[in-house]
DNA sequence: ATCAAGATTACCT
DNA sequence: GGTAATCTTGATA
């Protein structure tokens, strides 16, 4: 018994996925560490390539972007800046191109290996628990996701979502987007009002 | 073949 | 508020 979320769930639209995202349980069973990493979302944005110039797939298919025109229910991971990597669930029918962008969580399980993963070895000055998940590289940085997990199955064992109850519309803020030059006008990201854990106010 | 941009972060004043 | 770090990708020629 479990409640993994299914393909009925990733299949929708991407704003819809989006907002529904808020609150689901990220998990991934580690086998670096032998260890599974929990975390709640509390901050996305949604990526749409039919309308959209800032999601990468507005201009077609690459080797780079193909995972995000296949159905619904894989992981997208992207490396940028020549040091990060960012993660994104896939979303909607295939060919659509769609994503939602993991900008921000609330850890669960897993503080060791988070703290390991962003601080040590590392001069940080903020060295606190707001600071492990709160930006979308810092979430691949502490649960250790680089490009070979792109392109993972969210539907088989290794990383997936657990379904919790909807967040309700008047707790989500819905704003423009961060980091974008290109349709910064699309009201695309989504986070749970008053929560300490987002990336930026 | 070349080149500019990039869904960021951390540190500086 | 500003910027260096650092390198892959995709667009253009």
């Amino acid at each position: 018994m479990t409640n993994k979320l299914k393909k009925d769930f990733y299949n929708r639209n991407v704003l819809l996925v989006a907002k529904e995202l808020l609150g689901k349980i990220f998990v991934v069973e580690d086998e670096k560490t032998n260890s599974t990493l929990k975390a709640k979302i509390v901050e996305v944005e949604a990526y749409d390539g039919s309308i959209d110039k800032a999601a990468h797939t507005y201009n077609g298919k690459t080797k780079r972007n193909e995972i995000m025109f296949e159905e619904g229910g894989y992981l997208y991971v992207y490396f940028t800046y020549g040091i990060h990597y960012c993660a994104n669930i896939v979303v909607g029918k295939e060919g659509e191109g769609t994503a939602v962008l993991l900008r921000a969580m609330e850890p669960i399980c897993g503080h060791k290996i988070f703290y390991e993963r962003r601080f040590e070895n590392k001069n940080n000055t903020k060295k606190d628990e707001v600071n492990l998940l709160n930006g979308p590289a810092k979430i691949c940085q502490a649960f250790g996701l680089d490009k070979n997990e792109n392109g993972t199955d969210l539907l088989k064992d290794n990383i997936y979502l657990l379904n919790e109850s909807i967040i309700p519309a008047r707790n989500i803020v819905k704003t423009t987007r961060i980091g974008i030059k290109k349709s910064t006008e699309f009201p695309w990201r989504f986070y749970i009002k008053n929560n300490q854990y987002i990336s930026k106010k």
